[in-house]
DNA sequence: TTCCATGCAAATCGTTTGCATAAAC
DNA sequence: GTTTATGCAAACGATTTGCATGGAA
């Protein structure tokens, strides 16, 4: 199981040197270019096991697709309800004391990457 | 357009006292109990209303369909990314410092209710 | 009587799956 | 030679949509 793919090196690859967050459906438009033949449900499949793998960390966003990310430093994620872009930010929450109370609370236990934040971009708020 | 409706009613209502931060379909199903006629396409156009005015919330979780929430007191959001399951937690972030650090970074407007943590519940950790 | 919300079924989007073939070990 | 990943197409779950009808103002 998980053996080496060329494949999932590929998608690996792009991912990594991609910063603006893409989709499945965009990762395979890149790698496809590269690799005519390769397929939309090697390219799904490869990014769940990146994912399970803890290589990529995948964003859900309440409009549109799942987005792909990989940390190349720890960062957050802020992300636009209207449109579902990621944006990344830098900001020192008081993880131990933040994890403490979650975990007090609902039993959680938090993931160091794992704080998003809602909220209308630029972009959007101009449409408006 | 958006006039009043009596099954929009029955549905906020539902939604309103159900701490379970239930999904459309686990909606529907309560709200089919009183009024059998209802069908899941007015739940879900309804729904939408309902977050559109804000009347609502909407959780977008890693595993599974959306959740919906009605905030009785401002708190924030726990998200089990094995099984999906919503939890709540209060925290008092610092918001003003936060919103600005964040708009100065990405351009994104926070709003209150939008911080959510991703994790692991205690189900599934023992599960593993 | 005009207009908007409903119910139904069909369509859509993103994603997953079954199966025969091809690549990895 | 055996096992595992691939490509294709078909299936899937969640949600949205078109359209004829019913209820609200």
């Amino acid at each position: 199981m998980n053996n080496y793919s060329r494949q999932r090196e590929l998608i690996l690859e792009e991912i990594r040197h991609t910063r603006t967050h893409p989709t499945a459906e965009e990762i395979y438009q890149k790698v496809n270019q590269k690799d005519p033949k390769i397929s939309k449900s090697t390219v799904y499949r490869n990014i769940n096991i990146l994912v399970e793998q803890k290589a990529i960390i995948k964003i859900t966003v309440p409009e549109g697709p799942d987005r792909f990310d990989y940390l190349h430093q720890p960062h957050h994620h802020a992300i636009c309800e209207e449109c579902g872009k990621v944006f990344d930010f830098e900001y020192s929450f008081p993880m131990k004391k933040l994890t403490k109370t979650i975990q007090e609370q609902t039993g959680v236990i938090v993931n160091q990457d794992g704080i998003t934040i809602h909220g209308i971009c630029t972009q959007c708020i101009s449409k408006q």
